[in-house]
DNA sequence: CACCTATGGAGAATGATTCTCAATATCTAA
DNA sequence: TTAGATATTGAGAATCATTCTCCATAGGTG
């Protein structure tokens, strides 16, 4: 099933034209499963045959995410990340693997619950989260890979 | 007090050269308490008469980083802020107001308990923890700005 | 269909960060 | 303390993700 009627809804509340770039920039998005970076989704819409503009995929990005349908994320890699809020929990974190690049989701609630206890605490009225955890994923543990501490020796106290 | 002694230690224990530069780069950053912009922290050097130049901050940063003594942060402006840990707990997030860009300190240890139970889960050994949200702070609240949901009007589900 | 306006795209501009390389500063051992 | 071996500095170039510019063209309206 397809989502971009959402999409188009969300351009017409706006006003704005809506154009085949963007339709087709919102399904390739859309059909995909990952956390895509405007390279890959550039690289996805050349396969379907579109020929799509860099400016105009990094234009609709930012229409997606304002719509709520669509979240930027960022693993540290230097650039932007998007994926699709559709089966989701618009409040998921990430575990990154700093051995394989391998990403999982968090979509536990009682994270977000205490995330907005804490915030409520400081009078703080939350309107998007972001958690990211590095580390080593539970394949690359089982391969033998470990975490070691390549600071100080004798490192200030840790929590 | 100064706590660049730590750092000599640690450029020491790493084969690597203590400089004057190098020194001068931590003084500086361990005497704030913010969260610095490498752009700030030339400032700060330039203040002091020291002359730093752009390349050998960043990395030093890069150092002060991997010794465990500061932290890199990224508040979504497009480029890092860095704090040291000195006093503070090691694995904190941060409240940010996207109406005053004011930052404020999530110190709950309740916080990376549940973050590790829920990495636990799924096998994953966590090194480095990221928390942001993003909101509006007490301050802008008390003055009457509201969070206004600017996305489609009839979102999907949100938790 | 025809008009008006907003978009699309190629490529230039931006801006943070990284890289280059020759002139120095640091370290070590005598 | 000095000399020699080695690593660092810093000015500016290079990189690279992202934004901007501007005009030919597509979308919306009636
Ligand atoms: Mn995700
Ligand atoms: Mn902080
Ligand atoms: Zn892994
Ligand atoms: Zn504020």
């Amino acid at each position: 099933m397809s989502y971009v009627h959402l999409f188009r809804r969300y351009l017409r509340e706006q006003g704005l034209p809506v154009t085949q770039q963007r339709e087709a920039v919102a399904e390739v998005v859309f059909e995909s499963g990952g956390h895509l970076s405007v390279d890959e989704i550039e690289g996805l819409l050349r396969e379907r045959g579109e020929k799509t503009g860099k400016a105009t995929v990094y234009r609709t990005m930012e229409m997606l995410v304002k719509s709520g349908l669509v979240a930027e994320r960022d693993f540290g890699e230097g650039f932007k990340r998007y994926e699709h809020l559709f089966g989701q929990m618009p409040v998921h974190g990430h575990l990154i693997c700093e051995e394989c690049g391998g990403v999982t989701e968090i979509q536990e609630v009682e994270l977000k619950r205490i995330q907005d206890r804490v915030a409520a605490l400081e009078g703080f009225a939350p309107a998007r989260y972001r958690l990211e955890i590095f580390g080593l994923c539970a394949v690359c543990r089982a391969a033998g890979h470990e975490l070691e501490w390549k600071g100080l020796s004798c490192p200030i106290e840790r929590v």
